[in-house]
DNA sequence: CACATAGATTGACATTCATCGATATAGCTG
DNA sequence: CAGCTATATCGATGAATGTCAATCTATGTG
């Protein structure tokens, strides 16, 4: 706390003091492990070739793609996209179904939605 | 491109195949340029302490807050608490102000609807 | 069963990043 | 001007991350 918000408490009350740099609100802080939980959702969001997998899930037509057709547009090797892909079902927003010997990923419905709301809700 | 689509692509027409992993799209896929611009974004709000910061700013009656407010709630150094803002400066999150001796930082208007609208148009 | 293919996992490596201590800069005050 | 305070920048360090080659697992096919 800087001296000014000493300052500040000092007084019981009266008008806003001028020359102060600040008041410290006492609403409560999002907490460390709520703000870790929400970091992650962001940290899956945080990477270029995450966010074209999600393009390329989205855009398909079926709502569906598999592996196969994920690697060659981004230009990344197989064992890369499964890592990204995996990063992207722990953070909740593609869901995985393996059919046969393929695995389909597809956009959790909604999770837009709900990923504008933790902002919405910071 | 993995053998299915090549047969899939040697059908001149007709019907799904079936025992096809899926078809690839030909829509265009996120530029790695513009996705490299959006992962910005995100990768600002990737980070447990830096939500927190925002939470805090946006939690002020006043709109604003100046670092040395900052700082205490969230355990962390100084220097540390001045790069996470800049951070979030630099990603266009956060606006920052210097009246006399006291940074005061403010979340830029709209910029949550903003992050909300890059989701949608990925 | 033997083999091929789709996808996941592992281990290694280079890069990025969060954090801190020390220092620099800029504005205020005597 | 000298000293103090708020904030920013710098340099170093340890941890996390993206990528790949190699390998493993599971499913389908002869």
């Amino acid at each position: 706390m800087c001296i000014m918000d000493v300052m500040n408490l000092l007084q019981t009350a009266g008008p806003a003091v001028d020359a102060s740099c600040c008041v410290p609100s006492d609403k409560p802080v999002l907490g460390i492990e709520e703000a870790q939980r929400k970091a992650l959702v962001f940290k899956a969001l945080a990477d270029p070739n995450r966010l074209r997998l999600l393009s390329i899930v989205k855009a398909e037509a079926s709502g569906e793609s598999c592996v196969c057709d994920l690697t060659e547009p981004l230009d990344l090797g197989q064992p890369t996209v499964s890592h990204h892909l995996k990063i992207l079902v722990e953070a909740g927003i593609l869901h995985r179904e393996k059919r046969g010997t393929w695995a389909y990923y597809s956009l959790v419905p909604g999770v837009m939605d709900d990923i504008a709301g933790i902002l919405s809700a910071l």
